[in-house]
DNA sequence: CGTTAGTTTGAGAGGACTCAAAGTCTGTGG
DNA sequence: CCACAGACTTTGAGTCCTCTCAAACTAACG
C-alpha cells in the first residue's frame, strides 16, 4: 500500500534513516487509524499496543489526578504519540489519548516491532532512536517546568511549538505548562500588550 | 573473576533474570573502579562510557545551571548510575558524577554492551530492563516535582529512601527536593515536632 | 580555640493559586 | 435575524507557599 510506505519514508526522515528495504518492513507493519475529533485513541486502563505517528491532526494524552485533568503531552503531524510505559510492560495505562482534532494515526503494534526489531539491525536502531528521542524531550520538558516560571514556560512554548498555542484550547494548554488557566490568561494578556520578552534563549 | 560474577548474579537479580549462561557473558564485560569520598566519577563534558552498577557506597549525579549545583540523582548500593542522555547517544554528559562516600562501581561499558546485546537475548532484555527502570524512576520523580509540596516532597523520600537523608548533605538533598536548604530545614523541624503527617500515601 | 562549612531561625517579598464574577464567543432554535 | 444557553477566557481580590537575604548557631578540625 503506498500511503504506508510513504508513512514509513516519513519516520525514517524524521527520527532515523532507513534503507529502502527497511523502509518496506517498517511499511508493512504499520496500521492506519482514523479518528474524529474528541474521540478517544487509548481508554484508561487499556495497554498501550501500538506506537502511534501522526500523520495528520493533533492528540493529546492526559491522566487524571486528584480528579483535575492533566496534559501530559500534546502531538501533531510528524511526531509520534506513545504511552511509553504502559508500552514498554504492555501494562494497563494511565494515561488517555484522544484527539483534539480528525486525526490520522499510523499504529506500530508492539508484537510486530519487536519481532521486526529481533531480525532487522535496522529497524532497532529505529526503535531505540525513538525512544531517545521521547526520554530526551521529557527531559527537555522537565527541565523547563524546573527552572523557569509560568511567563517563561509560556514563552518558551510560543517558541518552541507555537502550533500548539494556536490549536489547543487553553485549558489544556495551562495544564501542560502547569499553570492555572487564570494564569496562562494572564500571561498571554501581558505578552500581547509587549511587556514581557519577544525572546527569551535557555 | 569472582567478585565479577556476584555482581553480575547481583544485577540479574534485581533487574533481570539471568541464566547462568547471561550472567557469565554479564560478568566478562565488566569493570570494577574505586572511587574516594569526593572524587569524580565522571566530569562535565566526558562521553559516559559505562553503565555503573554500585556495590558499594553512593554517588549523586548533578549538573550546574545558573551557576548553582543541582543534584539530578543520587545512587547507593544495588542502582544503577548512568548518565542517559550522554551514555545512549555517546555524547559530552552535562551530568557529573561524584562520589560522596568511599564507592566500589562496577561499570558496564558501551561497546561492549551492545555488542553482547546483539548475539544475547537475554542481555538485550537486561539492557531494556535497565532503561525502563530508568524511564520510570525519573517519571514518578516528576510526578512528585509536580504535584506535591516540600513537606509532602521530604515525607517520600523519608518513605521510599530514607538511607538518601541519613548520608547525604542536607546541602544536596535540598536540591534534589527542589526546595532551598532553608525550606528543607523547616520541613524537618516541623517533621521532628511532629507536626506533620508520619505517613503520606498517594 | 578560632576558622570555616553547614544548618537553623527570622523577616519580608513575590509568584501563582483559589474563589468569584464578569465578559466573550459560538451555535441553536424561535 | 436575533436571543440565549453553555463553554471558555479574562479580570479582580486575597492568600499562602517558598524564596531570598541576613544573621545566629553548631560542629568538626587543625
Amino acid at each position: 500500500m503506498d500511503l504506508r510506505r510513504d508513512v514509513a519514508r516519513e519516520i525514517a526522515r524524521i527520527y532515523c534513516r532507513l534503507s529502502p528495504k527497511g523502509v518496506e518492513a517498517l511499511s508493512e507493519i504499520l496500521v492506519p487509524f482514523k479518528y474524529t475529533k474528541g474521540s478517544v485513541v487509548l481508554p484508561e486502563g487499556a495497554v498501550c499496543r501500538h506506537m502511534y505517528f501522526v500523520e495528520r491532526g493533533m492528540v493529546r494524552q492526559y491522566y487524571y489526578k486528584g480528579g483535575r485533568d492533566i496534559t501530559e503531552h500534546f502531538s501533531y503531524e510528524g511526531r509520534i504519540v506513545v504511552c511509553i510505559e504502559s508500552f514498554l510492560r504492555q501494562e494497563p495505562s494511565k494515561l488517555i489519548v484522544e484527539a483534539l482534532e480528525n486525526s490520522c494515526l499510523y499504529g506500530i503494534p508492539y508484537d510486530e516491532l519487536h519481532q521486526l526489531a529481533d531480525e532487522n539491525k535496522e529497524i532497532e536502531l529505529l526503535f531505540r532512536k525513538i525512544m531517545e528521542h521521547a526520554l530526551i524531550s521529557s527531559q527537555v520538558y522537565a527541565d523547563s517546568q524546573r527552572f523557569e516560571n509560568a511567563t517563561e514556560r509560556y514563552l518558551r512554548l510560543l517558541n518552541t511549538k507555537p502550533e500548539i498555542l494556536l490549536r489547543a484550547p487553553m485549558l489544556h494548554i495551562a495544564s501542560y505548562l502547569q499553570m492555572s488557566p487564570e494564569t496562562l490568561s494572564r500571561v498571554r494578556a501581558a505578552h500581547l500588550a509587549g511587556e514581557i520578552g519577544k525572546d527569551k534563549k535557555e
